[in-house]
RNA sequence: GCGGAAAUAGCUCAGUUGGUAGAGCACGACCUUGCCAAGGUCGGGGUCGCGAGUUCGAGUCUCGUUUUCCGCUCCA
């Protein structure tokens, strides 16, 4: 089978089952955002735990913590997400290339100021004059008139600019003629603003709101928050904060199911360090980082590093580690070594010291920022992927299972009566009751049991026991394995002992010691 | 954003030159059965994405619109 026909099966599938449903679903959907099922809700908090326990439990130097999606608004421009995209830009139809609209109208500025610098020339060589002089006496009626046309562009141009008029600036592009560099036409669509924030209003609207954006990344609540965390918790360097939350980019192209939506949550963790050191802890953080993904039993050739030779300019080096994707290699974390850049310019913006105090080498300094940047919602994707199986059987049919992490599964145990009569039920319903407060379990008599095996198996429930009329005589029951298919006949008594270890987020971390 | 394709029940899909909305699976109740998607009976569920237009009559034809998928473009 194709893999993009993986995929389709996969999307199919997260709907069917309760993973994740298209949001506003009834109202024809709302593009790139996404609600997490009954399902989807289970799987992602455990990821989240597995995260956020593997740094701040195993980590005596990491600690949390949660900061509000609002934050002051001259912290982005400190961050410089501001000025970054905020660009006019319009597509040419014909060549379907994009361009940013104030550059093509620069473009044209240009081009006057060459044509009247051609005529200025023409007059200084006719009048044996310097160039200068020229220029200054220039009254030929051809450079008057290009000066003119140059002086009205420009006028008009900033004042568009300045009104942020993006219907003004198509009709400058228009009335100036002036034409795709490719195509040579003038087919040209609405000039349209790209801001990755969202922006919204906070305080009355009336007059004197203040424009406050909805953060694009988690790391800078970190940043400016470090200090308190230093101070308040003891930290020495090298420490580190962690943080999951909430972030917001309006994409412009979102596709491709949850991979890129435009409301995602992050996990991200700031590593401070002294300056000078900062590389050799982002090639810890790395190998560190590709553990945690590798102790999830997908298989090592299912991860890669993609090193970053762009840089961004904030940092002096960067990785991502890629998960094969039905669709490609695509990226899931990032590591980054941010450098002072985030604290420095917060520094500058904020206008107050944020240094740290170094008591070993008896100094300040403004630290080095390793930071570590995953995606959950990508990771729930890689996990997925990574979990669903179409498996021939030995009888010819197929099965579909979601071979998931047991840790990482929604639902551990499924107590399911052989029939629902002779006390089966009964009795059924005394193992739940003594499970449910160990862990997630799931009753279910309704269909034949292989019906109701195969229903687990599409939710990837790791374990199954079966009450018969066996049970009901010496306390034991059949358990279940998801993968294998096999069956034991275990006591009642047993049956927390054999299966909590194996279910457990602990299990998991201990494999990352 | 541009171009192409698509949208009918929870899922997968059928629906003839325009003439009363269908199947399988899933779901609910009951009966039967009893360890890997069993059988029977009955039942619930769709103004065919949305809005106009043509027509006596539109799931079907036309236009617009929304959403999704595939390419391109973009993605500190």
């Amino acid at each position: 089978m194709a893999q993009e026909d993986v995929f389709k099966k996969l999307v199919s599938h997260c709907k069917e089952y309760g993973f994740v449903f298209p949001s506003s679903e009834i109202y024809d959907g709302l593009g790139a955002v996404y609600d997490y099922g009954q399902n989807g809700v289970e799987l992602k908090n455990n990821i989240k735990q597995y995260w956020w326990q593997s740094m701040v439990l195993l980590h005596e130097n990491i600690v949390g913590i949660d900061s509000a999606i609002f934050m002051h608004p001259t912290i982005w421009k400190a961050s410089g997400h501001v000025d970054a995209f905020n660009d006019p830009l319009i597509d040419n139809r014909d060549s379907k290339k994009r361009y940013r609209a104030d550059v093509l109208i620069e473009d044209q500025i240009a081009k006057y100021d060459e044509k009247i610098n051609k005529e200025v020339a023409k007059a200084a060589k006719r009048f044996g004059d310097s160039f200068d002089e020229a220029k200054y006496r220039a009254t030929s009626p051809r450079v008057l008139e290009e000066q003119q046309k140059r002086d009205a562009l420009h006028e008009r141009y900033s004042k568009a600019m300045n009104a942020n008029d993006l219907t003004e600036l198509r009709q400058i592009i228009l009335d100036e003629g002036i034409v795709c560099p490719i195509s040579g036409t003038r087919n040209w669509t609405d000039v349209r603003q790209f801001n990755l924030m969202f922006a919204t209003e906070m305080g009355s609207t009336a007059d004197g709101a203040m424009k406050v954006y909805l953060r694009p990344e988690t790391a800078q609540g970190i940043f400016v928050n470090y200090l308190n965390v230093q101070k308040t918790g003891r930290m020495k360097i090298p420490f580190g904060i962690a943080q999951i939350g909430k972030a917001f980019r309006n994409e412009i192209v979102a596709r491709q199911f949850i991979f890129r939506m435009r409301e995602f949550e992050q996990m991200e963790m700031q590593f401070f360090v002294r300056p000078g050191t900062e590389l050799e802890w982002f090639k810890k953080w790395k190998e560190t980082r590709l553990k945690w993904h590798e102790a999830l039993g997908f298989g090592d050739d299912m991860y890669r590093y993609h090193d970053h030779e762009k840089l961004a300019h904030y940092a002096n080096a960067a990785t991502d580690i890629e998960f094969n994707m039905p669709f490609g290699f695509k990226e899931v974390e990032g590591i980054h070594s941010r450098t002072n850049f985030d604290l420095s310019q917060h520094e500058k913006y904020s206008g107050k010291s944020i240094k740290y105090f170094d008591p070993e080498l008896n100094e300040s300094y403004t630290p080095f920022v390793i930071e570590t940047s995953i995606g959950v919602d990508r990771m729930f994707l890689s996990v997925l992927c990574g979990s669903y199986k179409e498996e021939v059987l030995e009888n010819g049919e197929t099965r579909v299972v979601l071979k998931l992490p047991a840790a990482l599964a929604p639902v551990k145990l499924a107590v399911l009566p052989l029939i629902k009569k002779d006390g089966l039920p009964e009795k059924a319903r005394e193992i739940m009751d003594d499970l449910k407060f160990h862990f997630n379990c799931q009753y279910d008599e309704k269909d034949s049991i292989g019906k109701r095996y195969r229903r687990q198996d599409a939710i990837g429930t790791p374990y199954c026991v079966t009450i018969d009329h066996q049970t009901l005589e010496d306390n034991t029951v059949t358990l279940r394995n998801r993968d294998t298919m096999e069956q034991s006949r275990v006591s009642i008594d047993e049956l927390n002992g054999i299966i909590a270890d194996k279910v457990s987020i602990t299990s998991l971390l201990k494999t990352l010691q």
